[in-house]
DNA sequence: TGTACATCAGTGAACGCGCGTTCACTGATGTAC
DNA sequence: TGTACATCAGTGAACGCGCGTTCACTGATGTAC
C-alpha cells in the first residue's frame, strides 16, 4: 500500500499557476456539459469540481464574470473549429458546403446544448467585446456562403439573417421540446436551407 | 386632512381572497414584462410587488412552481388572442393571413420578451401537461395556415416546423443582440414567409 | 554555506444577500345555538 | 338577544440553502546577501 494514501491535494509546484487555471476552466466545461445550464457555472461549483477552495478561484479570475468571457472564448472557437472542419470535409459545391456548414451548426448545437446558449444567449448579455466582435465574424461566414451559392442574390445578407435565425430557432425548440415529434435533422435541415437559399 | 392617513393596508374582505390572488398574478405580470426575465418572478419579488407578505403567497398557490404556471397560462392565452385577433384583422387571401400571422407572432415576441421566454423557453421546463397540449394546439395552427397557402405542399407539417423554427429563432436572436443592424421587420418577415412557403 | 526574506499557491472562516418554505400566531367577521 | 366558536385573510420571525466575495492566515520554495 502507498504510504501517503490520504494525502488532500498535492498544491501546485511554483510558477505553474496556470495549471489550476486550466483545471477550473476544464471544470467549467464539464459542468457546463452535463448540466446543459449556464446558471450551473456558480464559482462554488467549479472550485469544488476542480477540487479546490472556492478561493482558489480569485487567485486566477477577477470575478465570476471574467469566468464566463473565458469559457465563452473556449467554446466560441471550438465552434468556429467545428464549422470550418465541416467545409473543410465538405465537397466543393456551394451548395453542398450551404448544407454542410447548417448541419454542422445544428449537430453543434443539440450535441453541446449548454455551450450553445452560453455562447448565443448567455454571453449576449455581457458586456460587448470580444464576443460581439466574434460573433460578427461568425456571421460573415454565413453571410459567404449565402453569396457562392447565390451570387445573384440582391440582398444576402437578409437571407444569412434568415437562415442564422432559422438554423438558431431549430437548436432552441428542439433543445426545450424534446418530447415533440420531430422530423429526422438532416432531410429537415437540408429542405430548410434549400428553401432560404434557393437555386 | 384623512384621519386614517397611515394604515398599512385594508384587509380584503371575506369571501375575497381571489382579489389577492389576482393581484399577485398582476404584480407577476408587470415584473415579468419590466424585467423580460422569467427569473424575476420569485416568491418574494412578487409578494413585496403586491404589497403583502411573502407568507400571503401561501394562501393563494401551492408553492413557486404552480404562480408560473398560473402565469404561463394567462400568457399563453394572451399570445393565442394575439394572433387569432390578427388574423380577424388580416385579408381574405390565405398569403395575407400567413404574413399577418408571422408579423403578429414576431411582434408579441419582441413586444412581450419575458411573457415570450416564459411561454417557450421556461414552461417547456415546467413537468408536461396543459403546456404542452396547448403549444401543440398552437402549432396546429401554423400548419393549417400552411396549408392554406400551399395546398400543394406534400409536407405541410414539416415546413410549419421550419416557419416556427425561423420566427423563434428571429425573436431570440434580435432580443439578445439589440446593437446587431438588423433589417426593418416587416419586410424581412414578409420575405422569410414567402421563401419558406413559396407560392 | 547559512540565513533572512520575498514570493507563490492555497486555505478557513465569515459576511451579507435573496431565496423558498415552515411554524406559530393575530384579529376581524360571520354563524350556531 | 347574547355569546361561544369557527372561519378566513393575513402577518412576523425564523430555518437552511447556495451564492459571490472579503479578510486574515499558512506553509513551502526560491532568492539575495
Amino acid at each position: 500500500m502507498a504510504t501517503t494514501a490520504p494525502t488532500p491535494r498535492p498544491r501546485t509546484p511554483r510558477g505553474q499557476g496556470e495549471q489550476t487555471r486550466e483545471r477550473l476552466l476544464t471544470a467549467a466545461d464539464d459542468l457546463l456539459h452535463e448540466t446543459r445550464e449556464t446558471t450551473a457555472l456558480t464559482i462554488r461549483g467549479v472550485t469544488k469540481r476542480a477540487g479546490v477552495s472556492p478561493m482558489a478561484f480569485y487567485l486566477h479570475f477577477e470575478n465570476r464574470e471574467a469566468l464566463l468571457e473565458a469559457v465563452y472564448e473556449r467554446h466560441f472557437r471550438a465552434f468556429l473549429d467545428v464549422m470550418r472542419g465541416a467545409l473543410a470535409a465538405a465537397g466543393p459545391q456551394p451548395r453542398e458546403r450551404l448544407h454542410a456548414a447548417g448541419l454542422a451548426y445544428l449537430r453543434f448545437g443539440l450535441e453541446n446544448p449548454g455551450e450553445y446558449v452560453l455562447i448565443f444567449e448567455t454571453a449576449a448579455q455581457l458586456p460587448p467585446g470580444p464576443p460581439a466582435a466574434a460573433a460578427r465574424e461568425a456571421f460573415d461566414f454565413i453571410v459567404d456562403l449565402v453569396r457562392e451559392v447565390r451570387p445573384q442574390e440582391p440582398e444576402p445578407r437578409t437571407v444569412a439573417i434568415e437562415v442564422w435565425s432559422a438554423l438558431h430557432g431549430t437548436v432552441l425548440l428542439r433543445r426545450n421540446r424534446p418530447s415533440f415529434d420531430w422530423p429526422p435533422l438532416e432531410p429537415t435541415a437540408v429542405d430548410l436551407l434549400d428553401r432560404l437559399v434557393p437555386a
